[in-house]
Formats: structure tokens, sequence, C-alpha cells
RNA sequence: GCGGUCGUGGCGGAAUCGGUAGACGCGUAGCGUUGAGGUCGCUAUGGAAGAAAUUCUGUGGAAGUUCAAGUCUUCUCGACCGCACCA
């Protein structure tokens, strides 16, 4: 008889969830474990900015790195898996401007109600290393690790033209700024001219660029990413003369073109430039209307070039020709030299404004194809360029650089887009500068005695700019060197900077601990085995943790010079988005589908357009709440859905049906474990299990297909093909319920089985497993206990069903021996009728057999 | 414009070395269970033709290599992402 399992009480997932969820946090069960003799594994989730509410974008994100680390700690490593809090930051500076609370408040308060959240999702953190970087210790540190960049010469202060971010009212570095606006605020971002804090980033350009080839964890598309952000290019600087005396450098990666040359272009913000606005009125012009142009991205890039001509000329380094300099807006002050010699036969932009200005335009790359066009920007030979003629590209340009060298005007360089990081931020809510400005001694550094320097409560947000600036007191200070009045830094830091070394601090054991960085700790834990998070911190974050690290190994702190050995980057949580025709956005329970199939507002019957999936933000009204879900359905379905179905490096497309999908998976789970308990399944039967050997060959055929389900659930968790974890399990679990009435009879496979079923999902949907674990009556947690095996010689079937093709179609199948021979499977698919008719008496030319695989006739 | 990733059912997606395309899930349909609905269990489900066995067709499009192509090569179309006056 079939087992009825209808009747089965429904899985009280609430009780259950909340008793493993207190157990796990009672019992401290995720310590991290430095003294294990065995292997070590630390995975990391990009910690979370405390905005007051987890979204399901974290808890995807999470849910794939507590997979990973339950999955490795019952493989036997030594996890570490902490969690923390990037603390500092401007929304809360902004909440509490509208709310009137404080800073701190707000994010300490925050810090608790998402701590809650991720207690309900039933992560598996270490709890006691839990730290906010705006906690006093945190920060303290940091401004230890800043005063010895200083020392080092890692930390530089200069006057520079810097990212303006009018709505955030501070600076924003060069990775801050995406397509002209700010990366939080949106904001159209200005350029000026401050005295900030810059770190020398670029001091490690050659080693950061180097590196990026051995970090093959890393995602092909990020490792692209930050090499073009370091954007380096080698080429050849040139100086040429002008008649009136300056000299103007240019650079230039193509100076095989050099005899093509027929103007130079110098940046409007060229020093010459400058100077020739004072006594040139039509260049002050330019220039003045240059400044007054739009900064905005699009509007730059689709710019017509325009320039002026300065009446200077050069002198051409080869043939002597005297070349015309102008002002053109297309030449970047902030790269290179800030000046170029231009070929406008070679570039595109060279080409416009030559067009534009009525300059010559002399070729000296002859192309194999006669059907080119002018710009020419490819491979070819050299003419019309005295020696150089007749060499290719590459050739000319040694040539050309060997020759400007010889004669004295060029030198070989290398140039970087790579900048200094800014770090200055006017801002209150942040880690605040350890230094001083003394009018006798200029700018003198904190004595690490005086550490930290600490945030003062008391300020006042009633007025617009940094609170710091205005408090009474606190930038008020002695200056360390002379003991005359001095004045604080009032600006703080960057809170990337925040971010960039709160790994290196979770890998110490005793939280408590006032060694900044424990050396044996971080050489034990790091690097991050497996590190998780968006994609958006490609050239952030990444970026400047790995110059962290290589700064803070040449100060000493540190043996570590990249942080992170694989890192994957999880997709977006997608959903579909409602407006009304004015362009309004609906929620989903506003919209209902109609009796002909189009979609409509419940209330009005207002047609209703139906978007694009995009990611969930409250202002296209499609975010879904986490607490909902996980009060409706529980924290258990909710992680296994974040990780089905899609893989999930790729964007995620919520589904309520898919939700439910999985609610209904957790409790056939429950149903099979009460059942399977009915029939006497239990710990002690796995004990006692001796093979399937002359056991009923329905249930052989279930054991050793399991075996196969364990491979393929394990290689899939290796590989991060979460989706593919699911399918498996509950292919093999699918199997188990088609062979229910057989459990009884059979109880100890069934232990067996059903025990390594609740350790493969254990990773995924812990409270349940955990439940039922207890239940059978196995010892420990289940990730106490060793990952499933398999055994290599159950993964092949005795038997395949083989398939057997005529001319490369399929025409039928014969079921064989695996090792069958290719005489015995011919004869068999000769008696397919099949086959036969396929074959129609033509004679055989060929026959191609794969044992164990395949056998094809052509005729 | 440059660079990258990717195109497979109604949908999310599987497919190891080139060897039975569509695992698993969602949706849909049917049968059983149930007083009914739901739940639950089973079955079916790429498309077209057929009562059925079966046949034809099918991985964005075109060509090529091969006994055999979703997979390899070339071209082409489309989508998404990143960078973008970088000399």
């Amino acid at each position: 008889m079939v087992a009825d399992l209808s009747e089965t009480a429904p899985y009280n997932f609430v009780e259950i969830e909340s008793k493993w969820r207190d157990f796990w946090l009672k019992n401290d069960s995720f310590h991290a474990d430095f003294n294990s003799s065995g292997k070590k594994y630390y995975v990391l989730e990009m910690f979370m900015y405390p905005s007051g509410k987890v979204h399901i974008g974290h808890v995807r994100n999470y849910t794939i790195g507590d997979i990973i680390a339950r999955f490795k700690r019952s493989c036997g490593f030594s996890v570490l898996h902490p969690v923390g809090w990037d603390a500092f930051g401007l929304p809360a500076e902004n909440a509490a401007l509208k709310s009137g609370g404080h800073p701190r408040d707000w994010t300490y308060k925050n810090i608790e109600i998402m701590k809650n959240q991720l207690l309900s999702l039933g992560f598996s953190y270490d709890w006691k290393r839990e730290f906010a970087t705006c906690d006093e210790k945190y920060y303290g540190f940091q401004q230890k690790i800043f005063l010895a960049f200083y020392k080092k010469g890692f930390v530089v202060r200069k006057e520079s033209e810097v990212n303006w971010d009018p709505v955030d009212n501070c600076v924003l570095a060069n990775e801050q700024v995406i397509g002209g606006c700010g990366w939080r605020s949106g904001a159209l971002v200005e350029k000026r001219v401050l005295s900030q804090w810059f770190l020398k980033i670029t001091s490690f350009v050659d080693e950061l660029l180097a590196e990026i080839d051995n970090l093959t964890g890393w995602p092909e598309k990020v490792r692209t990413m930050q090499r073009n952000w370091i954007g380096k290019s080698c080429g050849c600087s040139i100086r040429f003369k002008t008649n009136i005396g300056d000299e103007i450098v240019v650079f230039s990666t193509r100076p095989d073109t050099i005899f093509g040359a027929t103007f130079l272009a110098i940046s409007p913000g060229h020093p010459l430039a400058i100077k020739l606005a004072q006594t040139n009125e039509k260049i002050r012009t330019f220039i003045d209307d240059f400044k007054k142009g739009s900064v905005a991205q699009e509007i730059f890039d689709k710019q017509e070039k325009l320039g002026a001509d300065t009446g200077v000329v050069v002198e051409h380094p080869f043939s002597g020709e005297k070349l015309p300099v102008y002002v053109a807006n297309f030449v970047l002050m902030n790269y290179g030299t800030g000046a170029i010699f231009a070929t406008p036969a070679h570039d595109e932009r060279d080409h416009e404004f030559a067009l534009k200005y009525n300059l010559p335009i002399k070729k000296v790359v002859a192309s194999s194809d006669e059907n080119d066009e002018l710009p020419y920007v490819g491979d070819g030979v050299l003419i019309n360029s005295e020696f150089l003629n007749g060499l290719n590209v590459a050739e000319a340009k040694e040539a050309a650089i060997q020759k400007l060298c010889d004669i004295g005007v060029g030198k070989r360089e290398v140039f970087f887009k790579l900048l200094d990081w800014g770090v200055s931020r006017q801002r209150y809510w942040g880690c605040p500068i350890p230094m001083i400005h003394c009018e006798k001694c200029g700018i003198v550094p904190v004595e690490e005695k005086d550490l930290p320097v600490s945030l003062p409560y008391d300020v006042s947000f009633s007025e617009a700019g940094n609170p710091l600036d205005r408090h009474a007191t606190w930038k008020h200070v002695k200056c360390p060197c002379c003991g005359g009045d001095a004045r604080r830094e009032t600006d703080t830091l960057d809170t990337f900077f925040d971010s960039s070394w709160y790994f290196l601090r979770f890998c110490v054991n005793d939280p408590n601990s006032d060694n900044l960085l424990e050396k044996d700790d971080i050489k034990y834990w790091m690097r991050v085995d497996q590190y998780i998070g968006g994609v958006e911190h490609a050239v952030l974050h990444l970026l400047y943790s790995r110059f962290f690290s290589k700064a803070l190994s040449e100060c000493g702190f540190v043996d570590v010079r990249e942080p992170f050995e694989n890192l994957f980057t999880q997709g977006m949580v997608c959903n579909a988005t409602y407006r009304r025709e004015n362009g309004d956005w609906l929620f989903p329970e506003e919209v209902r589908k109609n009796s002909s199939g189009e979609y409509e507002v419940i209330k009005t019957g207002e047609k209703v357009i139906v978007g694009h999936l995009e990611k969930m933000s409250k202002s296209k009204k499609n975010v879904v709440d986490p607490d909902v879900i996980i009060k409706n359905y529980g924290a258990d379905a909710l992680r296994l859905f974040v990780v089905s179905d899609t893989p999930p490096d790729k964007d995620f497309p919520w589904s309520d049906e898919g939700l439910e999908g999985c609610w209904r998976f957790i409790n056939r789970m429950w149903r099979l474990f009460i059942y399977a308990k009915s029939c006497g399944i239990c710990a002690e039967k796995c004990g006692t299990f001796s093979g399937v050997d002359g056991a009923d060959p329905d249930i052989q055929k279930l054991y050793k297909n399991f075996h196969r389900t364990v491979k393929n659930v394990t290689d899939s968790l290796e590989e991060r093909s979460l989706n593919k974890v699911v399918a498996y399990i509950r292919d093999g679990v699918n199997s188990v319920y088609l062979l229910l009435e057989k459990m009884e009879t059979n109880a100890e496979v069934f232990s067996v089985i059903i025990r390594d079923i609740i350790k493969m999902l254990a990773p995924i949907t812990p409270h349940i497993c955990e439940e039922a674990w207890s239940m059978f009556g196995f010892e420990k947690l289940v990730c106490a206990n060793p990952w499933p095996s398999y055994n290599e010689a159950y993964l092949e079937d005795f038997t395949v069903d083989l398939p057997i093709q005529v001319n490369g179609k399929l025409r039928g199948t014969v079921t064989v021996d695996k090792d069958a021979g290719e005489d015995v499977v011919f004869e068999m698919a000769m008696q397919l009728p099949s086959v036969q008719s396929a074959i129609a008496g033509k004679p055989l030319k060929r026959k191609i057999f794969v044992k164990g695989k395949i056998l094809n006739l052509v005729v």
C-alpha cells in the first residue's frame, strides 16, 4: 500500500526555527576554531550598511555565503564566517537632519534591528567577532593605520582639482563618480580645487595591475574592470620648443605617427594656456566659455571639438617644421601632460578638429586595404616618415622613441588613469582624521598616546556644513609640537577607508585584543577563501582593499598582499514593475489581470503598463519584505528560494509562486521525515547497514543512483552552482518518494539515504534539517558531522540505454551491459524495426561505436 | 565607438570530453484522495500531424568542420553589462 502522507500535521516552522536559532546562539555553535590543526576556510560576505532594514538582496548574498560556510564546516574545515557593520556614512546624517535624532543613535538602533533580522534567517556567524566601524575601538585602530601610512609616505596632503558632490556636500574619490554623477546622491559632480588628504594608491600601481593576472579565482569581468580602471598606457613624452621660450611637453602612445603631426593641442587648464590668457583676449574668452560649459558627462562626451589658436608655434623635433599650438576643449588636464601632438590622419578627435579649423592632414600609416578611410588607426606600414618609412606600427614606435631619446627631447614614459585616492570628507559621521594644523609647525600628526580622536556626541545639525567645524571646543587643541594653539582636522575619512581592512580585524581571535592586527591570527585565516558581494564594488572597495593589504604589509602589520583568493559576485534580485500610463509606479497588489488577459488597476480599472523586471527598490514599488516572508513561510523556505532555479551570479527574478513551491518542498520534506520516523528510520540503523547486495532490485537501483546524487550535489556546491544543488537534491528526494512503500522493510538503506539527504540539505535549510537530525537520534549538530561520501563504483550503471543512430539521427535505444562490445550492440540494433526502416536496405558504409555511449550507423 | 558576457519550451533554467536536448522547479492539464475547494499523491506537458503506434521538426539567423554540433570555426542579428574625448 502506498503511504498516505496527506494527513501529516503541517510543519511548524515558527516553533522549530526559533528553537534552533536560540540553540545556535546560546551555544555559540559557529565560533571559528583557531586551534584546529586541520584546514581553514574563511568565507565572508561584504558587510552591510545599517540602513535600517535587511532587503532581499542581502538575504540572497548572505544565504550564498552561509551555504558555503556550513558546507565547508561539514567538509572538515575550520571555518571563519564573521559579520559586522559598515556603519559610518551619510545616510545617518541625512536621517538625523530629517528626524532630529543623532546619527550615532540612529546607526546603533538600526544595527540592533538588522541583527535580529539576520538572526531570524539562521546565518551561522561567529557573533563574538561582530563589530561596527563606528565603534570607537575600531576607528581608533583606523587612526593608528592612518598615522602609520602617513609615516611611510602613503598619506599626503595636496591641493588639487577634486570632485565635489553638491547634494552630499562633500568631496568624492574618482572611483565614486559614476558617469559624472555622485555614486550615492546621483548629483552632477562639480570640479573644485581644494586642499585634501590623499592615499597614494598610485605607489602600488604596478603591483595592483600585475597581480590581477594571478587572481584566477575572480570573475573575469571584475579583473577586466580593474585593469581598465588602472589604465596603463606606455609611450613617450616629447618636449617641444616654442617660439616664446616656453616648452610644451606632450605624451603620446603613438610616437610612430610623429611625422603626421600637424599641430599641437593643449588643455584649457594647461599652465601655458592660463599664462597666455592673461594677455590674449581670445584665449581668455575661450577658457572662460569652457569653464562655463556643462559638466554633465553625456553632454561632455558628445560635445563638439572646439579650440582657439594661440599664435604660438613649436618646432617639429625631426623636420623642424613649424606647428601651430591650439587650446582645445578635448584635451584633458588630468591625463598625461595635458598636451598632445595631433595627427589628424590617424586619430578621430584630431581629425574632427582639423576639419573644423582647416588644418593640414598628413597620412603617415598606409593600410593594406585601399578602402580604409581617414582617420585610420590600425596597423600598417609607415610612409612620409623619413627614417621610419617601411616599418610597421610597432617597429616604428620603438624606433621613434629611441631616436627621440637619442636627440634628447624624448623620454620613455608610462601613464596611468588611476589617480591617488582622495579620502577627506567634509562630514561629521566618519572616522576623524588624526591630524592637527598649527600656524607655526604646519601639519602635525596626533600623538599615538592621544588616540583615539573621538567623535564628539554633542553636535548640531541645524545648519548646513560640517558640524565638527562649528563645534565650540572640539577642534581647538594644543599643538603636540610647540604647545601653542592649533586646530584639529575637521574632515573625516571616506567610509571606503573603513571597509578596506575590516576583514583583517575579523581574523583577530580575541575581539577585545588591543593589538590592532594580530599577525599570527591573520596569517592563519587570510586570505579570504571566498568573498561574496555585488559587482558594483569592482573598482571601489575591491581595489581599495587590495591597495590596503599592500600598504599595511609595507607598514609591517600583515604579511598578505592580496586579500581575496576567490571572489563571487551575485546578481541582483529583481521583480516585476507596474506603472500607470502617466508613469506612476504601482504596487503589485494594486494591479490585477482582467478577463481579457490585460492588467488593470483594481480600484479604477485604468490600464496598467507592465514594465521589465527591475532591481527591487522602494521607488519602483516592487520590493518584497523579508520579515513578511519569514513570518508566512519561514526562513528555510526563503533561503531555499533565493538559491533555487537561477544561477547565483545572475539576476534573480522574484516570483510568489516560486516561493510557494519552496514552501511546499519544505513541507514535503517534513512529511517524509515524519513518515520515515514511523517506518523506524533512525541513527542506529545507519550503523547496522551493510550494503544492498541481494536486496530488492528497486532498492539497489535507488541506493546506487543516490551515490550519483551525492556526487552531483557536492560538485555543484564546489562550483557554486547552487541552483543545481537544489535541483539534484529534489531529484534525490523524488526518487525516495517513489519507493515509500518499501521504506519499512528496507529501513537500514533508507536510514542512510535520509541521513545523507539531511546533511546535504542542511546548509540551505538548516532549521528543519537540524530538527530532523535530532529527531532521528543523530549526534551533535548536522554540520559537525562529515559530508556524505559516494562510492565511485556506483556512479556508473551496469546497464545503459545505448542510443542507436542512423546517419546521426536517433532511431532507437538498446539496453545493454555498459561494457557491451560493438558486435553485440550492432546485432541488437539491427533487430529494431525503426533502425531497419531507416536503413531501408542500403549498404552500410561505416559503423561508429563508442563503448557505453553510442552506435551510429552510416549508410 | 571600445571591451566583456550571453541568446535553449509559456517562464526560471539543466545538458561533464562534441555522443538520447529540455534535468529540477514554476505554470498548465488529467486521474486519484476529499462532502466541496485547497492540501496531498501520481501522470502528462518543446512545436506540428495522427485515434494510436509513429513521423516530421526543433537550442536567435546563415554557412562550415564532423559519422555526430546547444557545445567547435567564420559571418550575422539581438540583449545585457562595463568603460568612454585616456593622447
